[in-house]
DNA sequence: TAGATTGTTAATCGATTAACAATC
DNA sequence: TAGATTGTTAATCGATTAACAATC
């Protein structure tokens, strides 16, 4: 397969493009143009075109997009054309947020699986998942054959929880605790720190005074 | 002031040092070198360096960094040398994780304000903060002076909140609806959008396929 | 002094923007 | 055909990496 290295920037925003051509379709727009998108979520129309430009030829020149097709083409380019299998592991106030975030079912992300060491918790129903015990955490995930695992748990226990779930055949990991994971190169990792974004507002703050 | 535009890659990864070197001064280490912090979060030597000398020389050639020195001074550079205080808008799961988000608090971060619409939130305590009705946003706001604000509402609703919020002197938003908001130029603003973390992940995992 | 490591410059790499031929 | 808009190439911009003089 031809790997032309393509940026993350751009799948980021084939993300928001997904999103916004979405809302078009919903508002019944048939066509659409680069520079419309562009508009709808702040970036240039070259912008629009040289990221869709990496993975096909989806306009008609002249015309433009037809929002349905784009909208497919994005998704099926994002691995969004079936649905996902995640595992939760750790139901404190973040991981109970997460479980019932309904940005991810939308994209087709079914959590499907969640795993916490609290006895008050375990055996209980979240959204209509079981609670398991995170000792069950192999079994269940390899029986299941979850390939993305999400970590919301203390910092102290996010190594070891990544560990397991890789053991358990997990291929990806979103990982919300504030620590640096050592995983294998052939797992993928995003690490989402809720308070970076904070920082990154403050520091803006800072620079204006 | 000179402006030499930094890039936010450059914050981010400020950030991330800081931790570091927060832990490595718990573990009790005085001296660190480019190197070494380089290697606990996973950057180059030059990259670590080079992020410094935006802002000033803070180490001694031959020797390294300080680490307790180095570690307050990016802490001033982020802006983290005092209290921001910030009004949280919407208590539904992921308010409520946000709510009493530890890293929030670790890193100077107060929510002092919380808003919503449900009656039966309203009035009550969370983490110590009376839940305040949405309709009193700008006095409560205005009165205590919040210089950030957390959308933490459904998508519908986030761009009144915004403009509530900046009518109310907010300075600063963190959105975590998925949206695109308008707001002035003026005002910093940072989108959180939890999603779209899962498809960069699914966008790998696709490819490999 | 010799070894180590910073701060900084120059070289490289990669991403964005501008421009325009192709074409509906 | 004339106007519009894509797809793509070239030019620009910005960020990262490599190299090394400065210096502890």
């Amino acid at each position: 397969m031809k790997t032309l290295k393509i940026p993350e920037a751009t799948i980021i925003r084939l993300s928001v493009y997904s999103r916004y051509l979405y809302m078009a379709d919903k508002r019944g727009i048939v066509t659409i143009s680069s520079g419309d998108i562009a508009d709808g979520v702040g970036v240039s129309p070259a912008q629009v075109r040289k990221d869709l430009a990496y993975f096909g030829e989806f306009g008609t020149r002249g015309v433009g997009y037809n929002v349905k097709d784009l909208h497919r083409h994005i998704l099926k380019i994002l691995g969004l054309s079936s649905i996902w299998h995640v595992a939760l592991v750790g139901l404190g106030n973040l991981g109970l947020a997460l479980s019932s975030y309904k940005g991810f079912r939308e994209r087709g992300f079914c959590i499907c699986s969640i795993f916490d060491t609290d006895p008050a918790k375990v055996g209980t129903t979240v959204n209509e998942v079981v609670v398991e015990h995170i000792d069950r955490l192999e079994v269940v995930v390899n029986a299941r054959g979850a390939q993305i695992g999400i970590i919301a748990v203390p910092a102290g226990f996010a190594q070891q929880v990544a560990d397991r779930l890789i053991k358990a055949g997990v291929k990806a990991i979103l990982n919300f605790a504030p620590v640096v994971l050592n995983v294998p190169p052939e797992i993928e990792l995003r690490n989402v720190d809720l308070a970076v974004h904070l920082e990154v507002l403050t520091f803006n703050l800072a620079l204006q005074k």
